[in-house]
DNA sequence: CGCCAAATTGATGTACATCAATTGGGGTGG
DNA sequence: CCACCCCAATTGATGTACATCAATTTGGCG
C-alpha cells in the first residue's frame, strides 16, 4: 500500500503545522518527537522506533509535532486519507489502531507523572530504564546501551538542561549504577537499583 | 447495555491496580484521575467530565490510575470485557474508541510541554483556559468560572505546590486578568492575554 | 455567630538553571 | 599515523524560581 522512504540522522520527516499528507510506519532506526514553543523552548513528547506509528494523530490536517532522525530512518509511507478510509473498513486495523494509540498514552501519561513529580537524577534513571525496556521490545538493542540522543535532546526530553543531564549521569555513574561508554552509550551496571531510583 | 452509578463528592470510583471489571462513561460532574507513587508524590494525569470514558485503556487487566469524582457524578458502568468484545465487533464503535483515545493522547501530550517547559504562572494561565475550554466544549461552564478543584488538585495537575499555585494566582489577579470569585471560582477578565501567557 | 478547612501571604532553603571554563572523543587532513 | 580541530560532554561558580516551613486570613457551613 505504501511505498517506502529514508531519511538521514539528524534530517526532520515533517514539521509542526505542516499539512499531515502522510503517515509513516518505521520499519528501521529511531525518532524524535516534538514540539517546540515560539520562544525556543522545545518538549521532545516521544521516542519512535521500529513498529510505530508516526504523524498520527494529527490535528485539523496538520502535524502536530516534529518528526526528527535520531539515526538513519527508513519508514512506510501511507497516504493519510487512504490510511483513515482503510481504518474505517478494517475492523482488525481498526482495534489495532487503538490498541497502538492507547500504548502511546500510556507512555505520555507515565512520563507526565516522570516529569510532574521525579527530581532530576530520577527522570535520567527512568529515562535510561525506559530507552532500554523500548529498545529490548524491539530488538534493537545494544551493549552497550547506545541512547542515539545528545544531551540536550535527553534534556528536552525530561524537561532539565543538558549540564542537569550530565551531572545526574555522573550521579549514576558515582553510584556505580552505570558506566559511561563514549558520548552515546551507557552500560547499565545495577539495573534493579536503578529501577527503584527510576520509581516510575 | 450498562447500567448507572453515582459517586458523591471527594469519593473513588476506582484505584491504581485494582482488577479493571469495568469502564464507565461518564455522563454527569467531573472526575480528576490521578497516579500515585510509594512516597505519596501524586501525579493528576487528566481531567474527565461528562461523555468521557473512565476506566480505559487499563494495563493487565488492572486500573493503571486512581478516579476521585470532583464534584457528585453519574456514570454508565460497562463490563470491561464485554466493552472490548463489542468494540471488536462494531467498526463505528472502534474508530470512535480511537478517535477519543487519540484526543486524549493529544491533550496528554499538550500537557507535557506545559509541566515540561512552562514557569509556573504560565503553567496556570494554561490550566485555566484548558478548564474552560473544555467546560465549554461540554457545556457544563458557569460564569465565573468553577473549577472543582482545591489549589492542591492543581497543584498536583501541574506539578507545583499549592502554594505556588496559589501565588500564582495572586499575580494573575494583580495583573488583572482574572478575578478570584470566592475560593472555587474564577472569572476571566482578558481571555486573550491569559492564553498568550498560556504558550501551548 | 463561630468553627474548621482551605487559601493566602511571608520568610527561608534548595534543586535546578544559567553562565563560564575545561576536558574529551571522533573525524579530517597533513 | 599523529596532530589538530570541532563539537559535545563535563565540571565549576553563581543566580533564581520554586519548595518548604510557618503564620494569618478567608469563606463556606452548621
Amino acid at each position: 500500500m505504501g511505498g517506502r522512504r529514508r531519511w538521514s540522522k539528524r534530517e526532520f520527516m515533517y514539521r509542526t503545522d505542516e499539512p499531515a499528507r502522510t503517515v509513516y510506519k518505521i520499519t528501521k532506526g529511531i525518532v524524535a518527537e516534538s514540539r517546540t514553543l515560539d520562544d525556543g523552548r522545545r518538549q521532545i513528547i516521544g521516542i519512535r522506533t521500529v513498529g510505530d506509528l508516526c504523524g498520527y494523530p494529527e490535528h485539523r490536517g496538520r502535524y502536530l509535532f516534529c518528526a526528527e532522525a535520531l539515526t538513519e530512518v527508513e519508514a512506510c509511507a501511507f497516504d493519510g486519507e487512504k490510511f483513515v478510509a482503510f481504518i474505517g473498513r478494517d475492523i482488525d486495523l481498526a482495534c489495532a489502531l487503538a490498541e497502538d494509540v492507547s500504548d502511546r498514552l500510556r507512555r505520555a501519561t507515565r512520563n507526565l507523572t516522570v516529569i510532574g513529580q521525579l527530581k532530576s537524577t530520577e527522570r535520567v534513571a527512568h529515562f535510561l530504564v525506559e530507552i532500554h525496556e523500548l529498545y529490548v521490545s524491539r530488538h534493537i538493542c545494544t551493549h552497550p546501551l547506545t541512547l542515539h540522543l545528545t544531551r540536550q535532546e535527553i534534556a528536552d526530553y525530561l524537561g532539565l538542561t543538558l549540564e542537569t543531564v550530565s551531572r545526574s549521569f555522573s550521579r549514576l555513574r558515582d553510584m556505580r549504577l552505570i558506566a559511561l561508554v563514549g558520548g552515546d552509550a551507557v552500560a547499565i551496571l545495577d539495573e534493579d537499583r536503578l529501577s527503584h531510583i527510576a520509581k516510575v
